[in-house]
DNA sequence: AATATATAGTTAATCGATTAAATAAACAAC
DNA sequence: GTTGTTTATTTAATCGATTAACTATATATT
């Protein structure tokens, strides 16, 4: 069909071994072919476009220079940031990138994970979802490289890059506190991701700081699986209780962008009416009327760092295991009601 | 590092060959070996925990089952999504995909294609960006299995899978005319590729069909270097002229996300200062104050349609062209004034 | 001149899976 | 009992590139 050029054609031609040619083609070789002779051979290469088969050179090499990555949710602006950053980097340093999207699915995650060793990536970047624990392990046990980014199990030793939940989550709401908001609500995944429990810790912890009593009725979770209508249900309550709220932090960028929705539906005003605080950006609020205060999480940075962290484990010999905290931003603008 | 097991230490195991283990192993050679030892290989492969090293295989069957994919911007969400749609159909027949986009730089396009051909993809799908002709004749030269997708070059007899895009822009501008608007503008971007042509050739057979005389005014075109300040201006100059315009049709959804913020910030009114109909939707409208009248592509229906013609090429004995024209639909709601 | 040392190139094994062709054993036919 | 056929299994070549190990010159050293 194509690519039917190969050393050997290149060698018949210039009527060398194909050795002599995969030596003089290749960098760092040139002592040992004669210039004149790696000169024709060039020249002869350039003349039938030889392209190097990589699979060969993968197989014989052991090396695909190709790495997976397997994030949780490609619709999410979000994840498709990563992609875009830790396809960039990867590029930078000759590495070509498979993905697929687990869709917070631990099957679909299995799955991929063998379609990408199989296909002999050189190392893993993973986003896991739920309940995925054993595959991280499984990656560990077989020493696969690999970098978990975004989330990761405390329990489970591993590289990782991620954000420091905890800390975005309480400044988010000491924020919504001081503008002085007394009935700071907040809506939340279902899931025991580590990363989520984290953004929960950080917004009790900041409302027992602030002097606020927490209602329970003021931390709701949704599923995944129904989000519009879970998220509907959810906020209804917030808003109906005795003492409904006056500040709600959105956990996620979805979760902001299904809530605001339905509060518009409400005609309440933001922030007179309730005052809001995000979880990450997107192209989806620039048009909402009230620019709103949301954590931005160092996108560029989280991905180009997990490919980095990848790639100095795959070439280090130790293996050893870095885990590296970034710090988000809290974005002050007019939705939380101070400015 | 991992996978260490193959063939050869199963062979050893059960004590046969390793063709053996390869015939009892794949399926549709059930006959080459007795059940007995094909049970004892099976059991072993599942024990030693088995996995197939696709490159090796891809080496000597001479396919890898790989897709590659070459969209034109992929922080643009239409590209996005058929991005996913093609990975999804292509992930159902069995493909994995590898994808990359051009950002409409034709070098970054090369380079591009000959990543993706190094590593034998099986075939190619691609949004081809302006000046890319000489690639599409490369790759039919070198007899290269390719689909072209939203775009394609009319002078070269290429398989595709596009819309019709001058009855897309066309209808889109005859609803704005019986909406009773008289001074419709256009905003393109400025480029040779033909479907840009084809929408701005419906633009204006729509204004002449409906007794509309066009002032040159009226179009504008933008380069995709500094898009928010081009549209700014752009849009300026519309507004400006001495008939000024009363209705305004984008040609693509980044024009219209910047050109609402701009319409937006001179505080006029949708619709009733201006008309909108937009080409394509996005998430980002969501929180738009005036729901937007706007042009659906069949995107679900575009990605499917390329993999289906794309491994019916790589089959097909013919090597036959399809040329697929999709319609697009007009949705409308309270931009255009009309509801 | 004899020996050591570069230099330039070739040979052949290798990566892991597939598969045509060869072989061997079991069985049937006449 | 020789020949033919079926069935089960192995041998070995192959895909394309890499590279250790080897060979054959040419050049340098003593």
């Amino acid at each position: 069909m194509r690519n039917k050029v190969s050393l050997k054609d290149i060698a018949q031609k210039v009527g060398v071994s194909t050795a002599a040619v995969s030596y003089a083609l290749s960098t760092g070789k040139e002592g040992k072919v004669s210039e004149e002779v790696a000169n024709r051979i060039k020249a002869a290469a350039k003349e039938l476009n030889y392209q190097p088969n990589q699979i060969a050179k993968s197989l014989k090499m052991g090396r695909t220079n190709t790495l997976g990555l397997i994030i949780a949710d490609v619709s999410n602006p979000f994840f498709a940031t990563i992609a875009r950053v830790v396809e960039d980097e990867a590029n930078k340093h000759g590495y070509t990138v498979i993905f697929g999207s687990s869709d917070e699915c631990p099957e679909r995650a299995w799955d991929l994970i063998n379609v990408l060793l199989n296909r002999q990536v050189d190392g893993l970047i993973i986003v896991p979802s739920e309940a995925s624990e054993e595959q991280i392990l499984y990656l560990k046990d077989q020493k696969v490289p690999f970098v978990l980014i975004d989330r990761y199990f405390p329990e489970i030793s591993s590289s990782f890059v991620a954000i420091n939940n905890y800390k975005a989550a309480y400044d988010a709401v000491m924020h919504l506190a001081k503008a002085g908001r007394k009935r700071i609500g907040m809506l939340a995944y279902k899931t025991s991701l580590f990363h989520m429990q984290e953004r929960k810790r950080g917004y009790q912890e900041a409302l027992r700081d602030s002097g606020l009593s927490p209602d329970e009725n003021w931390l709701k979770e949704v599923r995944h699986g129904d989000i519009k209508n879970e998220v509907k249900t959810a906020v209804e309550e917030m808003l109906a209780s005795d003492d409904a709220i006056d500040a709600l932090f959105f956990a996620t960028n979805t979760l902001a962008i299904n809530g605001l929705k339905y509060i518009d539906s409400l005609k309440l005003k933001v922030p007179d009416d309730l005052a809001i605080v995000s979880f990450d950006e997107g192209e989806a609020f620039d048009f909402y009327y009230c620019p709103l205060t949301f954590v931005r999480q160092p996108v560029v940075e989280l991905g180009n760092k997990s490919v980095q962290l990848l790639l100095a484990q795959m070439s280090g010999s130790d293996g050893g295991i870095s885990q590296v905290h970034l710090d988000p931003e809290l974005v002050i603008r007019k939705s939380s009601g101070l400015v």
